[in-house]
DNA sequence: CAGCACTCCTGTTCGC
DNA sequence: TGCGAACAGGAGTGCT
């Protein structure tokens, strides 16, 4: 499922084979995504180049002349570069991207949690506006983390999951990061002391780097822009490894449910 | 504002 | 073996 360091992947992936190309056809063949893909873009995309191609959050921008085309991957979304003699679209194929030089940028994504909005140049960004801090900026550290957790009760895991507070950290990384800084993921997140935050913010901007070095993490079906998978799953410590050994202390590891969303972590090692 | 629960969707896994 | 139920999950939305 695409956090932050899959997206980057896919960005990085694509970038080089779009970025400065004329799009010769946007083709929709499944509009109902998490919004409907809206119907003038078959005509409004055509004929624009491709200006930047950038990440906000879990969002991929591609910049275009007249506005930008604001893309997330949802849970089960990818984006790949086809060249060549194109393969027929697949049934979860929802639309393509060609270029005038024949290549395509093809989007798949089974749930459908995914999107694809127009942001015209100059209106505000329903979707970017209340975005927090990149965690790989020096904007969110230990003393951000620290002032913003102030007398919140909910658990930590919860709260560095909250796009408000941070963006990026999915199920995934934030119980692999708390993992890493030795917390326990229901620790109410006002209750960090200033050493905890900065090893928690460290360890969340360990995690994503990590991750982003080895393509990211495919558990079922995520591909970067090339069509590859990413290998930090066998990096995982805790995440989905329930009742197996925990890699420091070999002690099983431990499941529950926090804000309606598996959490994984290890007694011994996840104290404070 | 904080903190929930709900919602979208389909592929996979589980229980009988 | 086959079936339906349960589960997974990003994050906007709406409610208390």
């Amino acid at each position: 499922m695409p956090e932050l360091p899959e997206v980057e992947t896919t960005r990085r992936g694509i970038e080089p084979h779009i970025h400065q190309q004329t799009i010769a056809r946007f083709v929709v063949r499944q509009p109902q995504l998490r919004w409907p893909i809206e119907k003038h873009l078959t005509r409004s995309l055509k004929n624009q180049v491709i200006r930047k191609v950038e990440r906000r959050a879990k969002y991929l921008l591609l910049t275009l002349e007249k506005g930008a085309l604001i893309i997330h991957l949802g849970m089960s979304g990818s984006l790949r570069i086809l060249q060549g003699s194109v393969p027929k679209p697949e049934k979860h194929d929802h639309f393509d991207v060609v270029l005038e030089n024949g290549d395509v940028l093809r989007y798949t994504d089974p749930r459908r949690f995914g999107a694809c909005v127009w942001q015209a140049h100059g209106e505000a960004s329903r979707l970017l506006d209340h975005l927090g801090p990149e965690p790989l900026s020096e904007d969110f550290n230990g003393a951000y983390l620290y002032e913003r957790s102030r007398k919140r009760k909910g658990p930590i895991k919860t709260f560095i999951m909250d796009q408000k507070v941070v963006v990026g950290v999915g199920n995934i990384y934030a119980s692999e990061a708390l993992f890493l800084a030795g917390i326990r993921p229901t620790k109410a997140a006002g209750s960090l002391s200033k050493p905890a935050c900065l090893k928690l913010t460290n360890s969340i901007k360990t995690v994503l780097d990590q991750a982003i070095q080895q393509g990211g993490t495919t558990l079922k079906d995520f591909v970067g822009g090339d069509g590859k998978p990413g290998y930090f799953a066998q990096s995982l410590n805790v995440y989905g490894r329930a009742g197996l050994p925990c890699p420091a202390c070999e002690r099983p590891i431990q499941q529950l449910v926090l804000g309606q969303r598996s959490t994984f972590f290890c007694v011994h090692c996840q104290k404070s």
